[in-house]
DNA sequence: AAATACCCTTAATATAGTTTAAGCCCGAGG
DNA sequence: CCTCGGGCTTAAACTATATTAAGGGTATTT
């Protein structure tokens, strides 16, 4: 009889350790928890599963995290900060194909899946904190249980859907719609990224942006 | 004795007609089998699996499979013909985001897995024969053999890689280089569409793309 | 076979975006 | 403290692309 109320003291203790862990603290891997929560949210059991297969990296500013025709080896979760995927092209300009901040991911998928050499370049834009899961381990928590399958695949429709997006304002609206538009869908990014770096993503020089910001002002 | 030999030939014999069924005769549904094999190719029972969830239907040039506003219900193989997706802006021009000949897919993935209204349609180019699976059967599927699973994720992953080329190509190259690397790149597509179509693709406007084709031809 | 719609081209003019060059402001490092 | 580089802006000249309009050819429909 003792001994049983021990125990669940015992267990009473364990289990509030692990809340305060799990609710508490702001620690990078519940911010990767908190994000599937948006699609099927991971149980007590899976999360451990997860966490056992994800290494947490600090990133400094402007250190790379992929070079071009480096293998891409990781699926990379930003918890904190903010990274920039670019091409540099034969005059030695950037072109910026993606930014990732807080909950989101990013990787070269063509050189991760197909062991090639990447042709774009990861970099920090501000110190940040990472997690990341190799391919063996990607593919174990695909096979081993549908709903990390499930989870990604999700990611990938979404990711999938904003391409297509973007494509069809490339083909279709003016530099200065572009820009509208990714201040509305991007609020947080436009704020902390500097006009440059969203002039290479809209795909226009930054004196061009800068003019598109007057014209706006203006009216 | 006798019946076993018996048995032994009408096996072969149905044998016979599974292989001629299979290899000789060009039926849509090889195509769709044949598409596998460049990941990873099914066996016998696993064709009959996606072939009892699969319908065929015939095109004609013109015709909508998708429709603004509807709810995208199926992935669509291309078995033969050709589609186009596109999107139409406030002053009704059309916006090419992609083309599916043989051997492609097809569908508003946004539409499809939401259950949204799609805000593009989709039309045949060419008199077309497709292949179409409902979600619940492509779900049946994903969950019931990995292999399904694998092979849908790399058809996702390509077309991914595909789209991120095409950003990149919007936001560094100009209208003659997106030109010429669409011949390059599609050379089967260069030689059937209408060149406004390809336009369309491209974002630009038909009599440009006629002067590029011009600057190019005088080099 | 005629009528119609579509497709392609050319050219003049207009607009969107780039290039080059210069100057200003501010934060980081010596 | 100074200086140096990065990011932002402006402006003039230039280039890429759109718009408008017109004409000719070819395939589709009537």
């Amino acid at each position: 009889m003792l001994r049983t109320r021990l125990k669940v003291k015992l267990f009473l203790f364990q289990l509030l350790v692990y809340l305060n862990h799990i609710i508490t603290l702001p620690v990078p891997i519940n911010k990767l928890f908190a994000s599937f929560d948006n699609y099927l949210p991971l149980d007590a059991e899976e999360r451990e599963e997860l966490r056992e297969r994800v290494t947490e990296r600090k990133i400094k500013r402007r250190q790379f995290i992929l070079q071009e025709s480096d293998v891409c080896k990781h699926y990379t979760f930003v918890a904190e900060g903010c990274f920039k995927k670019f091409q540099v092209d034969d005059k030695g300009v950037e072109h910026n194909l993606q930014f990732a901040a807080e909950g989101d991911w990013i990787m070269e998928i063509d050189s991760f899946y197909a062991d090639k050499p990447s042709r774009v370049y990861i970099e920090a834009i501000e110190p940040s904190v990472i997690l990341q899961i190799k391919k063996p381990d990607l593919f174990y928590l695909f096979t081993n249980n549908p709903k990390f399958d499930r989870n990604f695949r999700v990611i990938m429709e979404t990711r999938f859907v904003e391409l297509e997006n973007r494509i069809l304002q490339a083909i279709s609206s003016t530099a200065e719609e572009r820009y509208l538009s990714f201040i509305n869908q991007y609020p947080h990014l436009f704020q902390r990224l500097p006009s440059t770096q969203i002039a290479s993503y809209l795909g226009i020089t930054p004196e061009f942006l800068s003019k598109v910001r007057n014209n706006i002002a203006k009216k």
